[in-house]
DNA sequence: TTGATAGGCAAGTCGATACTTGCCTATGGT
DNA sequence: ACCATAGGCAAGTATCGACTTGCCTATCAA
């Protein structure tokens, strides 16, 4: 589960994928596709990022809701706040009011 | 910089070592693969725990400080902080008071 | 100086994974 | 009914990354 998290983030491109889905939620596969190639200018196919899709989805941070011939994202940073407390020891300095 | 983190952190093995030393700071590359083996019972050659040491080391988690002819190895969590907070929106739960 | 310990360098293997291509299903509009 | 849109499935390629093996350097102790 939290394995995935970190398998799931190694890509450049799924973290992109990520910035475009905290700028705004619940973009179709298409619509995902278009701004990747408008603003990063990356050439990949609609089922390369179908598959990055995949893989966020079932890492948990991203989740998808299916209506009509339309399949929404949404992002879903839960996972996240997980993996990086593994390692902040209990006196972290955010910690320390 | 911040991509090399990522990617250094997909790694079951390498979350391993740092693992280790949240643990305890300042060990060296002999003492780290035999806690692995001892703990996990991980079977690795040296020269794959120096690989990976090596990768944490150049994304910034890992600090190196040599000393005749040891290395020592101290944790870095500085640039976990920066992951995280990439896809948090600002109105996140934690920053609400 | 010899030997043992701690570590580094380089090439090679092998499996994982990112990406493509081609075809198929389903929903919606006209 | 038709066609266009939105998406899924599956196999193939090709690159990347983890790990090994073998040899080499440097520090310390006897």
């Amino acid at each position: 589960m939290a394995e995935d998290v970190f398998k799931a983030l190694a890509d450049p491109t799924r973290r992109r994928i990520l910035d475009e889905l905290v700028e705004r939620d619940g973009q179709t596969l298409f619509e995902i596709c278009t701004r990747l190639v408008a603003k990063h200018g990356l050439g990949l196919s609609r089922q390369a990022i179908s598959q990055h899709l995949a893989v966020l989805e079932s890492a948990g941070l991203v989740l998808s809701r299916r209506q009509g011939r339309y399949k929404f994202h949404d992002l879903n940073t839960e996972p996240l706040e997980l993996i990086v407390t593994r390692w902040l020891k209990p006196d972290a300095p955010e910690s320390t009011p």
